[in-house]
DNA sequence: ATCGCAATAT
DNA sequence: CATATTGCGA
């Protein structure tokens, strides 16, 4: 009853996706370092590489999860309920050092091209069928996701692929519409370039006389094409306080070069095809800008830092991530 | 009970 | 602008 082998994806999927049943609880905190320190938050050092690497086990994971079946197994096993420091607001709080933690809100998820990954990887993973907010959040094992925030992610995730599904036509955008779905078919697209698309311009967008357009856009398609394993970290944000700063108002096709960082992706509900983007990219200075002079249809697959932090600019947002990464 | 999605709030 | 929340139907 399969229908479709790709070993390609397929085969780097299980070198990095644990086995619904080994899962290896990726325990990432969804807090930075910096921030728990911040916060006098000890984090449970025994976790410096989460599971990089792993180990080859079976061999045949027959693609879905063993068993659509309903009721199968228990969870993969969660484990601290959630250290989210909610960082006080500043102004209330009185009490003052206790331990924040359950009956406190989070902080707003941040998703990372890398968090994204995850997730995009999961849903094409698991394929439409079984691409539901609870098994994506299992499956992502991220501690302190919700289903809640997956949930709202997959809903614009959703809409994205709807939105470009009909362009795909000229260039850059790569579509293909696999989404449909309907069920029955593990969704095929490639998304490579999440991450990196999100950062930068694959899409050899020429800048479309459009100033006053908004258009976040969100760059990749569904599938799976992971290659590295990488921590996947969480960052997270306050819930009030000012807010993201990082704004297109470039207006002026002309040169978004550093400036504005930003992941961009995800896009309105608009159904407008408008494409293109004002990229940017890291934020402390880094990762340059790679031109796309080869709009080939390949796509890479690598993932970029947004290390930007509070640093200069003013906000905080820890979108951190470990540093090192070799 | 959970998903899916629009609307709405922050 | 990106997320979070909420409400309601399936």
């Amino acid at each position: 009853m399969r229908e479709e082998e790709e070993p390609n994806w397929f085969a780097r999927w299980e070198e990095q996706l644990p086995s619904p049943e080994e899962l290896t609880p990726l325990s990432q905190t969804l807090i930075t370092p910096d921030l728990a320190i911040a916060f006098d938050i000890p984090i449970a050092a025994s976790n410096p590489i989460p599971n990089p690497s792993l180990h080859h086990l079976h061999p045949a994971p027959a693609l879905p999860p063993p068993a659509p079946a309903p009721s199968s197994q228990p969870p993969p096993d969660f484990d601290s309920p959630d250290h989210l420091s909610a960082a006080a607001s500043g102004g209330g709080s009185g009490g003052g050092g206790d331990e924040p933690a359950r009956t406190l809100k989070r902080p707003r998820l941040v998703w990372t091209p890398q968090l994204h990954k995850r997730f995009v990887d999961a849903v094409a993973h698991l394929g439409i069928k079984n691409a539901v907010p609870k098994t994506i959040m299992q499956l992502m094992s991220v501690d302190g996701l919700t289903r809640e925030n997956v949930a709202s992610h997959l809903q614009k995730y959703r809409l994205y692929l709807k939105r470009m599904q009909g362009l795909s036509s000229s260039a850059g955008g790569a579509a293909g519409g696999a989404a449909g779905g309907g069920a029955g078919g593990p969704i095929s697209a490639a998304d490579a370039a999440t991450d990196q698309l999100f950062a930068s311009g694959p899409v050899p967008h020429h800048f479309l006389g459009r100033g006053p357009g908004p258009e976040p856009f969100m760059p990749f398609v569904p599938v799976a094409a992971l290659q590295h394993h990488q921590q996947i970290t969480a960052a997270v944000q306050q819930q009030h306080q000012q807010q993201y700063y990082h704004q297109r108002h470039m207006g002026h096709f002309g040169s978004p070069t550093t400036g504005g960082y930003d992941h961009g992706f995800l896009a309105r509900t608009v159904p407008q095809p408008r494409m293109h983007r004002t990229v940017g990219s890291a934020a402390v200075g880094l990762v340059p800008p790679p031109p796309p002079p080869a709009p080939s249809a390949a796509s890479y697959v690598e993932d970029l830092e947004s290390g930007s932090r509070g640093a200069g600019g003013g906000r905080r947002v820890l979108t951190l991530f470990p540093t090192g990464k070799d």
